[in-house]
DNA sequence: ACAAACTTTCAATAATTACTGAAAGTTCAA
DNA sequence: TTGAACTTTCAGTAATTATTGAAAGTTTGT
């Protein structure tokens, strides 16, 4: 496999993986372009390289940037604008989760803990509700709280020694 | 918050949750439905709650059974079918979590070995290429091992002292 | 103050995804 | 073997989401 087919099958993979965690596919592309890209590109290069449209490829470069993946990087003598993104794949998740977290799992644990507290008129359907939002209200609040230690921690002894024993 | 008020608070919730994690929401809201109802529920019964037309209950009932999250339930004497979903929220856990891990992540981490191990050229593009999706690679095997051991530890004694730890 | 070089916005449109409902299919009892 | 009771399929339609491109906005040099 040559180089160019192998950037072009990391990209619209990536890309297509996009959706699935909540992204679409240009803010992914993009993402994936600029992880690959030794240096930082302008919205002209990137237009161009992945075939979007200019409204597109700025309204996307925004969003990633909003979550704090994306950076712009000015040129001296440059009017032009330059895109970079976080290169290290550890802080890259620990951003992705975190917001991820923020936006998606929090509300969810709310609404659980809200309907979770409801009286208990005595009656078994009243029970199994209660029941069973507790239930996922304790699961999801556990794996969102490992979620943000694993990413967290970067790496220290704590980490390593885990991953080893749960490997 | 009265029972009606709070349970439809639930299965709304869960079913625009489904989404985002790639699942649609009249999936979701089925599933949520069965998870708290204190019997086994009728494809009519699912229709009439939910709002939705038969194809699509029979549809998504289906992938659900396929996902092995939801089961029919024979009535002696009735020729209706009765679905049922798993009511332990851990086992529920693992199985979307493997069911993820082999539909979306396994094919991503092939592609990502697959990229990796184009030939180096040295030149500093591919050289870029090769390292950042190597990392990638690492790291999406690492989280989907890590989650896997999790989920599949049904809270022995490791797991327990785990979740202790990092939490 | 003007214009060149660039970016952002957003209404229109395209693409994708979900849903309906009626027809076809299945199963079972008599 | 017929038909009642039920489920599945799928073509058509609706709803949602992503994309375009041109006009409006911004910034900077002269």
């Amino acid at each position: 496999m040559e180089y160019q087919e192998a950037k072009e099958k990391f990209i619209s993979t990536w890309g297509s993986l996009g959706t699935l965690w909540g992204i679409n596919k240009a803010m992914a592309q993009i993402q994936a372009l600029l992880f690959i890209s030794t240096e930082a590109l302008s919205m002209e290069d990137i237009m161009a390289q992945l075939q979007i449209s200019r409204g597109n490829t700025s309204m996307n470069l925004r969003q990633l940037m909003d979550w704090g993946i994306v950076t712009k990087e000015l040129v001296p003598g440059e009017r032009k604008e330059y895109f970079n993104t976080e290169k290290d794949v550890q802080e890259l998740a620990r951003i992705i989760a975190k917001e991820r977290s923020r936006r998606e799992i929090q509300p969810v644990v709310k609404i659980l803990k809200e309907v979770s507290a409801i009286k208990d008129d005595g009656t078994e359907k009243t029970k199994e509700l209660i029941k069973q939002t507790k239930a996922l209200y304790d699961l999801t609040e556990t794996a969102d709280a490992m979620l943000n230690k694993i990413v967290n921690q970067q790496q220290n002894w704590i980490t390593k020694s885990l991953i080893k024993l749960i490997k």
